[in-house]
DNA sequence: AATGAATGAGTATTCATTCAT
DNA sequence: AATGAATGAATACTCATTCAT
């Protein structure tokens, strides 16, 4: 008699991680109950802690299984490439790619990192500098190679990761653009964000405007 | 004989309005117990309920007023400025120095937009879709002006206003870099993903590596 | 200038009384927060106590004040009488009278005397039993003059006050019958129920019905 | 092996509605808190919501499971009698023994109405018309028999009702007189209050004592 | 005579978790 | 692997009352 692959309780834990991700994704981690969860999943309270030690360890579950996998997906996607510039757009349609597939994962990894405890939360934003650091290298690399001008690299990098993430709280995949198309305007203003350009002489122009914004949110 | 500041009452609340800020800022709103904003302003519970009629009422109070200071603000910062790269700059810079000063309030108005009431959040989102339109229209400027190249203005705001809202997670004014220095490098970096630049050529060169990243996250 | 009767005060407490006989007789003592009867009176909660001590001093006396009256009120009633028939006539058409007409502070009285305190309810139970007095009393008259059959004239006056008080929870004066003909009515049951009649033999014979219902009370 | 009478949660439900039943007797629905009926089963407040969803959930159950028993034993005492005399006397006596016998059921199914919801206070109230139409069939039938001589059968149904409603507020069973004898007495004043008497002479001299009552209420 | 602000104990209900079966 | 019943602490919110002004 062979064993069947998805056994009543692998399938149950399945079960029990789909419903988390949808219900934290929706309401957060606070504001999801056990009860919830349970009801949602068709099983009891207390038949959850079969398969998970706390709510805790379920949070810390989904989150780590997705940055590994993240990282994991990263790295086979970039592996090939040569040029900076390549990569970086490899990077950009992969992050989108994936961030539009896995958006519960993804939301939940970043906006839930407060719920953590002490301990997980190191090992996730471990996890969360090891994913920042592939882009890192990639400016790093295009810097060397004398194609981005980008003043600080680690900086930039946040501020592309940034502009990223934030495409999947709005995008709608039945909207007026498609996830390409999408992709590919952000891939063309990520690389504008970190090519050389005109800019210092644009920039001496317009120091004077600081001025004014000074005294505008001072009150 | 010294002048007091307020009565007692408008001293109280304000000092439950910035002991909310700081509680819900770090643990969430959902995670923050009014027994503990009472006892981190140093008053009863109930005394809590002579300023706020419920706990969302203190949440949508918080957001609310941050989000018409921030509008009122913005528009004092634009209002004198002539052209679109000259008003781009005044807003990027404007927004980093507001949500750097402001950190609280605008980390509080994002992202707890989860725990507000269906009705409190469509105010909150109409505002915010007010502020989105303030870049908005100043891409449409400078399209209209030619001096920017952007496929859809509304994607291109959603994007910067991304990459510029993530700048106060990780900016912290005694490290490395100074809020001026963070500004100018954002200034170059959205600058650079609205101007026109060579990307045409790049575009079709790389083209063919999407093929690689489809493979890869498909698993 | 002459003081004006209804002062400030005066007014006050009278508001205070009506809205308390209103918010108590619909919720409930229990259910009616001082919060509530100050908003009702238009007038801060700390306002109440310049009047009463405690809610339960309004309580007391709203029910004290109460029965005070009607006993005047009865005794007034019943003074000229003479035969047995004609007060206890007089005594009906008194009690469903009054009763209509002092709704709240009746049903008040009555229901909400487990929320009295001890000492406060020995008064008010007192005051009832002093009323029940003039029915048994007149039942007792009867009885003497050989007009009433009566086995035991406390349980006819029980049984009749349950009866009469009763009225006011379904009379409506607007209703298919008016005051005086509902109060004909039950002048005339009431008279019936302690008039001589041939239910005698009647008895008889239907004491054989009891075993039925013992056994179907049974379960 | 002792035979254990239910499970041990059949077994808690009843421990929690016999105590429910008599504190909400004894202090009233608001006036008794969810834990004070806890410890007064000597489980957790929390475990109460195993069984009952809500206080007031509790509360329609009790009051509910009353009625339809009431209903349902009141039937079934009826069933077999003939003659609308006969009828009423065991009607009587079946409403004084079962009001007897569960006096909290119905003391609170009656006095605590106030504190249902709108909805359930429909259901309740529909079902106590019910049980009063069981004696106003009764008159009826007396009435068309010709031996029962009442203006309005539902107004002397509720009076009747009150009447005898009124017995289990101060019946002793220890007391001077027994269950059987009240059951007696109340029986002859019910007939009488509906039986053919000479009161059309009585009522015509007593016409007259009604203008002194009217002045002695008027204040 | 009235207010505004406070108190401290109380309310019903929900929570994550445990454990014998 | 799942259940049903329980726990003990926590939740947001309301209560009657006080008191300086």
């Amino acid at each position: 008699m062979t064993r069947t692959v998805g056994s009543s309780g692998v399938r149950t834990e399945r079960n029990i991680r789909e419903a988390g991700l949808r219900l934290i994704y929706k309401h957060g981690y606070e504001a999801t109950s056990m009860r919830q969860l349970a009801s949602e999943v068709g099983i009891q309270q207390g038949s959850l802690y079969n398969y998970f030690r706390t709510k805790q360890d379920l949070l810390f579950t989904l989150a780590h299984d997705h940055m590994r996998d993240l990282l994991r997906k990263v790295d086979a996607a970039l592996k090939q490439d040569k040029t900076a510039r390549e990569r970086l757009e490899v990077f950009v349609r992969f992050h989108i790619d994936y961030h539009m597939q896995r958006k519960h994962e993804v939301f939940i990894s970043y906006s839930e990192i407060r719920s953590l405890s002490e301990e997980n939360r190191q090992i996730i934003i471990s996890l969360r500098r090891d994913y920042e650091e592939r882009l890192v290298s990639i400016l790093d690399q295009g810097r060397a190679e004398g194609v981005f001008d980008v003043a600080d690299t680690k900086v930039a990098a946040f501020g592309i990761l940034s502009m990223l993430s934030g495409i999947s709280t709005w995008f709608n995949p039945r909207g007026r653009l498609s996830k390409e198309e999408v992709s590919s305007i952000f891939v063309r203003m990520v690389m504008g964000s970190v090519t050389w350009n005109e800019g210092e002489k644009v920039k001496a122009k317009l120091r004077q405007s600081n001025a004014a914004v000074a005294s505008a949110t001072a009150e």
